[in-house]
DNA sequence: CTGAAATGCGACCGGAAAAGTCGCATTTGT
DNA sequence: ACAAATGCGACTTTTCCGGTCGCATTTCAG
């Protein structure tokens, strides 16, 4: 199954966070953590990777942090993906030279293979990050409402009927 | 990492296979793993899958075996991958619901993931098997030719080497 | 009618990759 | 000097996919 990896959806939920921040604005990765509910060192590594890649800056020492290097418009969700779970590779097929491929010598879809990858990857390479993260839609605005406006404990226990009390939604 | 799955090419080349076969010929699971060199069972489920999906007609008893249902213009790519691996899945946020997702109320990123999964799906199902199998392209040619390329005599020394390799490329 | 050859199907196993953890070094502002 | 932050590498845990096994069912052929 094609999925997405979950480090790839923090590095969404980071970058939509520091989206909104006043230009110049430094987040730091324990900040981060302490709002989406995510473990510190991975989130870390992740904004680390961001940064290598060129997409975040980071800055040390005390009260760094990081914030975007450059315009989000100009990066792609493709760059985004090799930055952190390394380089797109959709097939144990091609690592560049067929001849590692067991199957090379009865294959029939090499072809179709790559044309399917390309396909994909040119999609990855297609989308920018301020294309995906540009607004929020009605969904995630009134789950953020019912967040947000309601009373702690009420709210919650309407929305999510008794099957989950609130204490089984805490990060483990 | 976005990666397909082996089963997916597996099923590639099982219709890549059935394509060049005559109208109304059927092909057995086992022949096709002698040709390609894949571990029966798997290939057989596969198979199985695709017949259930309606895109392969399987003949049961001796001589039985599969051919292609309809026509490879009229079948995705997507549905392709949903028979063989599941329902497409992209991500951990979306099983349908948002309710069992941990990370719902603090989530900044659902309309963004969601963005993303419906291109990768469109691309899916937009892309047909004819099209992606359609023909060979000369990289892939070129490797066919090498293979069969050898004298008659020694063919079948050539096809299944007894040198060390041999035992290398056996499918463990 | 019986046996062989094929699909149909469900349960199980092992290994690799992803996810997460730990610990420590380095940098930098107060 | 100290505290707060990033930087980084090694380790552990968990999950899932590819692969295996075994047996039931169907169907053709002689």
């Amino acid at each position: 199954m094609v999925k997405i990896s979950r480090k790839v959806e923090y590095a969404l939920m980071a970058l939509q966070h520091m989206r909104a921040q006043r230009p110049g604005q430094v987040v730091s990765a324990k900040d981060l953590c302490a709002t989406y509910r995510v473990a510190f060192p991975i989130l870390s590594k992740v904004l680390q990777n961001l940064a290598a890649a060129g997409v975040l800056r980071s800055a040390q020492g005390a009260h760094g942090g990081y914030r975007i290097a450059r315009p989000l418009a100009e990066v792609t969700f493709g760059e985004l993906s090799e930055a952190v779970v390394g380089p797109l590779q959709f097939s144990y097929c091609l690592h560049h030279d067929l001849v590692r491929c067991q199957l090379a010598e009865c294959c029939n879809v090499i072809s179709p293979v790559v044309r399917l990858s390309n396909r994909i990857e040119e999609l990855f390479y297609s989308m920018s990050l301020e294309e995906l993260l540009h607004a929020e839609e009605p969904r995630e605005a009134a789950i953020r409402a019912r967040h947000n406006a309601a009373p702690p404990g009420r709210a919650a226990a309407r929305r999510k009927p008794e099957t989950a009390p609130a204490e089984e939604l805490v990060w483990k």
